[in-house]
DNA sequence: GTTTTTATGATTGACTCCAATCATATAAAG
DNA sequence: CTTTATATGATTGGAGTCAATCATAAAAAC
């Protein structure tokens, strides 16, 4: 193998170009994409370049969070793996995070829950994984969220049938909403787009459809939607703010008052 | 948090009994799934135990695979935690190719097929999405395929419902089998473990079930086996030879003879 | 109850990794 | 072409990691 860069003068210390900077940088993502870990020697070794910009490259693209840093080497990172864990570059992390500790709280060992689809329940999978509850039966129409828990212990993690659609992360259609029928939910968790006043909105009539079936299988249903969410209308209303669901929200309940959301005594949980 | 073992007694070297000591390595495998890399001070600190120790239990997990060890500490290994990286690591993977070739030939546009679990699936899902058949509708009960061909345009992919199983790769059980009944195949592909004079060979007896009932609603069934399956027998027959399917393998049809198969007319197709 | 086995923590010396600093040669800017 | 900026490799002291060894106390075996 020879190098593109650096066909003579090695072992002397040379200003090269940033187009190849950028290309090896590139190449070394690359590399920790497939072997997934690898020691800094070999790093060097494969890039043909000495520690210290093997150092100095692996800082920027731990910056840049392309890569992780680990004592002695670095990996790939998780979501660059991954394209379904690529939901983790979510806006408000911090937000859907409290969001997703508050539903954790709520969930009992041993019972049934539904996950929906979206970066919000992405991240109650998260805390979901870090924090096992005991007994839980999962189902979910998310790949991302299945993948997520599957691999925990103690959890019997179920998929829907369906097709795969929309970025192909989930599932959806009649076999979706066949599947559903089979099932009893004591939680679902549900995402959606946005509230206002009316009430909460999502933009495809095909998701309507599954979330108004999955309200229907759950003794409770809960809608967890960040701050962000508030004051966005999409095209189709999912439910108006007098049907029977919690919201589970880091948006204060002053807040939501004041933008003229009326809703039942016990139905939001705040975050 | 208090640790199970060490509530007293902290510090000084004390022999504890085995289901302790197995106790805490798996709940060390667990941590690093978690994780995905700690560095071997935070597993001391989580596991409450000297350095000596955690080095030792690192060392034994990572003889069984369990975990990948590196410098300053360990992370999870790869094909434990994501179902998909372990159908890229396969024996024999020119074989596989040539198999997955053979099938892509076989598949007319328009038609409906059903893909199995297994390294040699994922094979023909991979040449399926570098050369794509048009207007395709494909159905598998394997998540990394499902991943796979999602995104490939022209596409209609589609995941049967079910519980995650077997280190998290596929789905199985009743609610499967339900799925499957909706559906009517013109191909369908399977995999397995082995075969011999008497038939074609699985180890899982519920996966049989389910293949079986694939069998059931295909016009063509086609089981793909590289050569170094042959003559390896386990513990349930899925079907023998006088059984209505295509068997489509890089065995020569001399070598299948030699060791006793008796195929009909047709039945072999070679790779 | 006695003996054997072994899981553990402490210690140690060799080895490796890291961040900082410096000189240098080249790319980039003027 | 000259000047500036910067990408690189070498060096170094300090910190961290590792494998081996040893004493010990509890578990296992008898």
């Amino acid at each position: 193998m020879i190098d593109s860069n650096h066909i003579i003068a090695e072992g002397d210390a040379m200003k090269v170009a940033v187009k190849y900077v950028q290309a090896r940088r590139s190449r070394l993502a690359q590399l920790l994409q497939q072997h997934r870990f690898l020691p800094l020697t070999e790093l060097c070794d494969k890039l043909g370049v000495s520690e210290a910009t093997a150092r100095r490259d692996l800082a920027v693209l731990a910056q840049e969070h392309k890569i992780t840093r680990t004592y002695g080497g670095a990996m790939s990172s998780f979501d660059q793996t991954f394209s379904s864990f690529r939901e983790r570059q979510v806006r408000a992390p911090e937000a859907k995070k409290r969001i997703a500790l508050a539903v954790h709280d709520l969930i009992k060992p041993n019972s049934t829950c539904f996950l929906d689809v979206g970066t919000t329940l992405f991240a109650l999978a998260d805390v979901l994984r870090q924090k096992p509850i005991r007994g839980l039966t999962l189902v979910t129409n998310s790949l991302p969220i299945a993948e997520m828990l599957g691999p925990v212990r103690g959890y019997a993690v179920h998929l829907l049938g369906g097709q795969l659609f929309y970025r192909q992360s989930l599932l959806l259609g009649g076999v979706a909403l066949q599947t559903l029928k089979l099932w009893k939910f004591d939680h679902a968790f549900l995402g959606a787009e946005g509230m206002t006043a009316e009430g909460i909105w999502n933009s495809q009539p095909d998701v309507i459809d599954f979330q108004l079936a999955v309200f229907k299988r759950s003794t409770q249903s809960c809608v967890c939607l960040d701050a962000q969410k508030l004051d966005t209308q999409t095209d189709y209303l999912l439910v108006d703010w007098k049907a029977n669901f919690s919201l589970i929200t880091d948006a204060t309940p002053a807040l939501l008052e004041k933008r003229g959301i009326q809703t039942k005594k016990g139905q939001v949980i705040s975050a």
